[in-house]
DNA sequence: TCTGGGGTCCTAAAGCAA
DNA sequence: TCTGTTGCTTTAGGACCC
């Protein structure tokens, strides 16, 4: 999908079509998840400090992302995904490789087009949205495809012109080489992907390791036989925030970790997961990351058990001079959900769980951020006389809120108080009234597709 | 107002067992 | 019994991706 998480958000607020929009983390310390191609023009991309996003394009509108709205687009998209072939593998809610040749979808790059075409304009009219379809023969070729083809496009990657199309691109579009291996390689004096050809298997290997040096020489030469895997297992589950300001008292550090791993334990077990491995997560005022990690005897999903993991692994870590971040997970993941075995590996452990079940209350001086998430820029509201809405900003006790929908003309603006009893926070509407196949248009959009070898 | 959150994979060192 | 080799597990960190 293009720009997804700001396409939605002009999808459902027809005063930001065309206009710059930024999706991220709003806080001192956001960033970027997703700018508009509006935005983009401005320097604005993914993973930019808000900050930075904010001194560049100081006039687009900036939203909180609704993950559960993307969502719950994405399984509409999945739909039709595995509606082609049985082989999908998502690799994030807006992307996703599909093995058109085992779903007998496609066969030839004439078949391919024709489903690849389908596929965007039947996303089009499911979604309202638009995006992007890469056809080729694996993986790595289909995503090099799909970046091409954005936004709103289609490209393919005819077999037998994978190594001409390459050889002059940096290395940095192959998948796996970001900042720090392209810097590896451009002191090596290799910028180049066939200069990665011309420098031969072993260079590479001694320049990146075994592994990924083989892996990178493979890709340069347009080798690659990675099959779609349709389910992957999840291998850790994990929680981290980010706070406003570094945390200094030691008291509320471990405090902090505890509310974390209590909120992994809640994740773990909505998953219906167990995990051996506890890993602490701390990063420090200057920014340097440290992990912990502790093995247990047995997978466990018991909240006591994990909080005192994470707690003698906290006494391990010296946090003077602050704590930026805090992060709690569980990896060495089992599947069942039973009353572990060895639960005892905690011996002595008490009952002291506390509340763990839902979320406890917010302690006091999170309530002014509670109003804030309450009225949360980008979010849907209602208001009684003035009906469907959104929040366009707010502070100093008051919400400003734009009063359209997704099928209406821009709408007008209103500021209330904060406390108004005629307001309250509301579900999104959807961006395509639910009609059927009729109303199909003519352009559609998509995720990375990809395909396997034709025949020869 | 410098740098989110949720993951995956790889490497290397150290301890231990066969 | 001593020594060396190999391989597995645990731990820590780093790179990368969206």
């Amino acid at each position: 999908m293009d720009a997804f998480f700001a396409s939605v958000e002009q999808a459902s607020k027809p005063s930001l079509r065309g206009k710059a929009v930024v999706v991220g983390g709003l806080g001192p310390r956001g960033v970027v998840a997703t700018a508009s191609y509006e935005a983009r023009v401005f320097g604005v991309h993914s993973a930019m400090p808000m900050g930075q996003a904010r001194r560049l394009a100081p006039n687009a509108a900036y939203l909180v992302p609704r993950f559960g709205f993307y969502k719950a687009i994405s399984e509409r998209v999945m739909e039709l995904l595995r509606a082609l072939s049985p082989l999908v593998e998502p690799l994030s809610l807006d992307e996703a490789f599909v093995d058109l040749e085992a779903g007998g979808a496609a066969w030839d790059e004439q078949s391919a087009r024709l489903v690849g075409a389908q596929l965007r304009a039947d996303i089009r009219a499911v979604t309202g949205l638009t995006g992007s379809v890469g056809l080729a023969a694996s993986k790595m070729l289909a995503k090099i495809a799909s970046e091409q083809a954005k936004p709103d496009g289609l490209v393919v990657i005819e077999p037998g012109t994978e190594r001409a199309m390459l050889g002059p691109m940096s290395v940095r579009t192959l998948p796996g080489v970001g900042p720090a291996t392209g810097d590896h390689l451009r002191r090596a004096g290799i910028t180049t992907i066939e200069e990665i050809v011309e420098a031969g298997e072993d260079e590479m290997v001694r320049l990146l390791g075994k592994s990924h040096g083989q892996g990178l020489y493979a890709m340069a030469l347009a080798r690659d036989d990675r099959p779609v895997v349709a389910e992957r297992e999840a291998k850790s589950v994990s929680v981290e925030d980010t706070y406003d300001v570094d945390i200094h008292d030691r008291v509320r550090v471990g405090l902090e970790v505890q509310r974390l791993a209590d909120r992994c334990v809640r994740r773990l077990r909505g998953a219906g997961l167990s995990g051996r491995t506890i890993v602490l997560k701390v990063r420090r005022y200057d920014f340097s990351t440290l992990t912990r990690s502790e093995t247990l005897r047995g997978p466990t999903d018991d909240a006591g058990v994990i909080r005192e993991a994470a707690a003698r692994l906290l006494d391990s870590v010296d946090t003077t001079g602050g704590v930026r971040l805090l992060g709690v997970g569980v990896s060495g993941l089992a599947d069942y959900t039973q009353e572990d075995l060895f639960a005892q590996a905690a011996g002595e452990r008490t009952e002291a769980e506390g509340p763990l079940e839902e979320d406890a209350v917010a302690p006091a001086e999170e309530q002014p951020a509670l109003a804030e998430r309450r009225w949360a820029a980008g979010h849907d509201v209602r208001h009684a006389v003035f009906g469907h809405g959104w929040v366009q900003g707010s502070g100093l006790g008051r919400v400003t809120v734009r009063f359209e929908t997704p099928g209406s003309e821009p709408g007008r603006v209103r500021t209330f108080r904060v406390g108004d009893p005629d307001l309250e926070p509301a579900d999104p509407l959807p961006l395509v009234l639910s009609r059927h196949k009729e109303s199909r248009g003519p352009e559609g959009g998509a995720g990375a597709v990809g395909m396997r070898s034709p025949a020869p």
